[in-house]
DNA sequence: CGGGAAAAGCTTTTT
DNA sequence: GCTTTTCCCG
């Protein structure tokens, strides 16, 4: 195997012996190169068999890009081995032991929206109070348990409000028993109490899986962690790479300290330290560094490159967020025309969601086209959502909470109070509203009305299962489309949106078409095959990831991604380190941590800006600049203002003002004069207005104007000329 | 049952 | 302030 193209560190984390190690990988330090060559060694050199290999990570994104470079490694299908994330690999798993885990055949999973729904129906059953019991809160108490380990009776009851919740969590636990369904975090948790408790079981994985590895261990939480450690056993090799200054989920749950505890737990773990970075510039590394020395407690890594400084990091100081937004749009756009840099070299990344919104509104003016991530997914769409939960229903009659979403979806006269009545009837005798909804018809309890549209309710479904079971998968995704109507009653939906939804439909057949015919179904039937795909892989959209638009994201969302140029918006304190984690140290950590992320995400260039003024949640608010921007060593910062009296940051600004390049603003302020209102002005971009309020004087003057084209806006003087 | 008014959020997100 | 969800009534 060729090993000349890794660098020291990271062949000796490839060729170390069996045993366990721990592997700090620095961002951009070629960990993903490191695991996949590592698993490829094994096979080739270690002469383990690739079913006897267990590689975890945390997003399906991962796991397919590590299956498939190491097919590409190995010139073979690494089908047998077990690649995945926690929750893939469990779900296969318990697929597979069904039974002895106390599950129906046909389980399916419930994504966070079903658990939402069903908790909140369980709150309305044990007639609480929705506002004393917010069905968020418990669903938050209930993973937040599940996550470490515990059932309903293993929760300490500390008051009355846990006493509470842990009801909520028993009779939501029931009612999933019942529907046959299970949650995200039981997939985790069924499958460490099968393995705890059944000896016969546990060792036979363990006598599999010789070699197991995990990706992102910084990520971990209590659960998965134990889970880990039950697959692994006494005599196992475990691999893990991480880097704990990039833990930025501590607020799900992660442990950070599962990194530390790993060397006490997994006896003569040796250390490997991957600092060499390939990504970025030596002036970016040295931010980085500086910036995450500031927290505490650290295993220690200090980032280099073998590569050139690079320019400064370009700090900009906006008027306010719209302010901001420009100067972003305005470097895309000189950047775009002056150099080679593509659109999609260029991210904008951001703290929060809402900040993408005044950043889209700049680009738009402009023309540029963008792409914003993390928006809804595809298989979290009401449309698909309610496709399929047919579907679900269609595979398992008990599915309550596709029952839940079908029985009036499209309208078909089923209200509120047939509803209630078999609502009241299932919980009273223990039944499935499948069956509750049989046992009331034949009972005769319902008007005759109500009745005939539960008949047809039940005919339809009836009808469609026998309809579709010779069918294959895709074909029976377009007969339930049609069949249950749901075509017909997006159709009747004006305007776009019922258009986009109608194609989202007609894509799902696709979907099917596509998943049936990459095969892997794992002896389940196809179609429960497809559920468990369509609840477990979320699907990014990369399907328009080849146009040629800016990319704007969250910070969290960044994580594992690398761009030539990225701005860093919102450097502001209360925002950028957030207001919530302000009280909290380690919560600060984190936040310095999401900016480690951010700062190391560049490649050749890094802008970070920040508003003097940002309106949030209506309000005015004025904020210092982070507290990150001054972590940085002043002599790496290049900072541009549009004004020169004062330094933007602070006690630190003297060092700053031996930057070059910037004041390409301080001109225009300087021979601007006052508006007064009434005043006619113009505007490069928005063009002619009328001045209605002026605030401040000088070159510091925000001035609002209605534009005779794009309404009215608050802008700084010095964007304005007199007409 | 649909549409409009009122009210409720409002940090970060994967599975 | 803005957007999304819920609620209430015709």
């Amino acid at each position: 195997m060729i090993l000349n193209s890794l660098n020291p560190a990271q062949q000796e984390a490839v060729r170390a012996p069996l045993g366990h190690q721990l592997v700090l990988a620095g961002a951009g330090s070629g960990k993903t190169r490191v695991l996949t060559h590592r698993i490829a060694w094994l096979v080739e050199n270690e002469k383990i068999a690739p079913s006897r290999i267990l590689a975890v990570t945390f997003t399906n994104k991962a796991a397919n890009e590590m299956r498939a470079r190491i097919e590409k490694m190995l010139h073979v299908p690494a089908k047998s081995m077990w690649i995945g994330t926690f929750h893939g690999l469990s779900h296969r798993f318990l697929r597979a032991h069904w039974q002895e885990a106390g599950l129906p055949q046909s389980f399916q999973i419930l994504d966070s929206d079903d658990q939402f729904r069903m908790i909140r129906r369980v709150i309305h059953a044990l007639n609480l109070d929705e506002d004393r019991f917010p069905p968020k809160e418990s669903q938050w108490f209930i993973n937040a348990q599940k996550e470490e380990c515990r059932e309903p009776h293993q929760v300490e009851v500390r008051d009355f409000t846990v006493q509470t919740q842990i009801r909520i969590y028993q009779a939501y636990h029931e009612a999933c028993l019942r529907a046959g369904v299970i949650d995200f975090a039981d997939l985790l948790l069924k499958t460490y109490k099968l393995l705890l408790t059944n000896a016969e079981l546990r060792a036979h994985y363990q006598d599999r899986f010789r070699c197991l590895l995990v990706d992102e261990f910084q990520d971990t939480n209590t659960i998965q962690y134990a889970w880990l450690k039950l697959f692994a056993g006494d005599s196992n090799s475990v691999m893990i790479v991480g880097d704990d200054d990039q833990s930025i989920y501590g607020w799900r749950g992660a442990r950070i300290e599962n990194i530390q505890r790993f060397s006490k737990d997994f006896a003569g773990a040796r250390i490997i330290r991957l600092e060499q970075n390939y990504r970025s510039t030596g002036t970016i590394l040295k931010a980085a560094n500086a910036l995450i020395s500031q927290n505490a407690g650290r295993l220690g890594k200090n980032l280099w490159t073998e590569g050139k400084d690079g320019e400064p990091i370009t700090v900009y100081a906006g008027f306010n967020e719209t302010d901001e937004a420009f100067f972003i749009v305005n470097r895309i756009r000189e950047l775009k025309q002056k150099s080679d840099h593509v659109l999609r070299e260029m991210a904008v990344l951001y703290r929060s969601n809402a900040q993408s919104r005044v950043i889209e509104e700049a680009l738009m003016q402009f023309g540029i086209p963008y792409r914003v991530y993390g928006g809804l997914r595809y298989f979290d769409r009401q449309e698909i959502k309610d496709a399929l939960a047919y579907l679900r229903i269609i595979a398992n009659r008990s599915d309550d909470p596709a029952f839940e979403r079908i029985i009036n979806t499209p309208v078909r006269g089923i209200g509120d109070r047939t509803l209630v009545s078999i609502r009241e009837h299932a919980k009273s005798h223990a039944l499935t509203l499948w069956d509750a909804l049989l046992q009331l018809i034949e009972q005769k309890h319902f008007s005759t009305r109500a009745e005939t549209a539960l008949l047809s309710f039940v005919n339809l479904i009836n009808t469609m299962t026998e309809r579709t079971l010779a069918l294959e998968l895709h074909k029976q995704v377009e007969y339930v489309l049609y069949a249950s109507g749901l075509i017909e009653h997006y159709r009747k939906e004006k305007g776009e949106k019922g258009l986009t939804r109608l194609e989202n439909l007609e894509e799902l057949v696709n979907a099917a078409h596509q998943f049936s015919q990459d095969g892997v179904t794992d002896d389940m039937p196809p179609l429960a095959a497809f559920l468990a795909y369509a609840a477990l892989e979320s699907s990014d959209e990369q399907a328009d990831a080849y146009d040629d638009c800016v990319q704007l994201m969250t910070l969290h969302s960044a994580k594992g991604l690398e761009f030539p140029v990225v701005f860093l918006a919102g450097c502001e304190e209360e925002l950028f380190p957030h207001y919530l984690s302000m009280n909290d140290p380690k919560a600060i950590e984190e936040e310095r941590r999401l900016c480690y992320v951010g700062v190391t995400r560049a490649m050749r260039k890094l802008y970070m800006t920040y508003a003097e003024v940002r309106r949030t949640y209506g309000k005015e608010a004025y904020h210092r600049p982070s507290r990150f921007l001054h972590e940085i060593p002043a002599e790496l910062i290049d900072e541009i203002r549009f004004r020169t009296k004062t330094a933007r940051l602070g006690n630190h600004a003297q060092a700053y003002s031996s930057g070059t390049g910037g004041n390409h603003f301080t001109t225009a302020a300087e021979t601007q004069n006052a508006f007064r209102v009434g005043q006619e002005v113009r505007h490069r971009i928005f063009g002619e207005g009328i001045v209605l309020d002026c605030e401040g004087d000088g070159e510091d003057m925000k001035v609002k104007v209605r534009f005779a084209n794009v309404g009215t806006k608050v802008l700084i003087a010095s964007y304005l000329s007199a007409k």
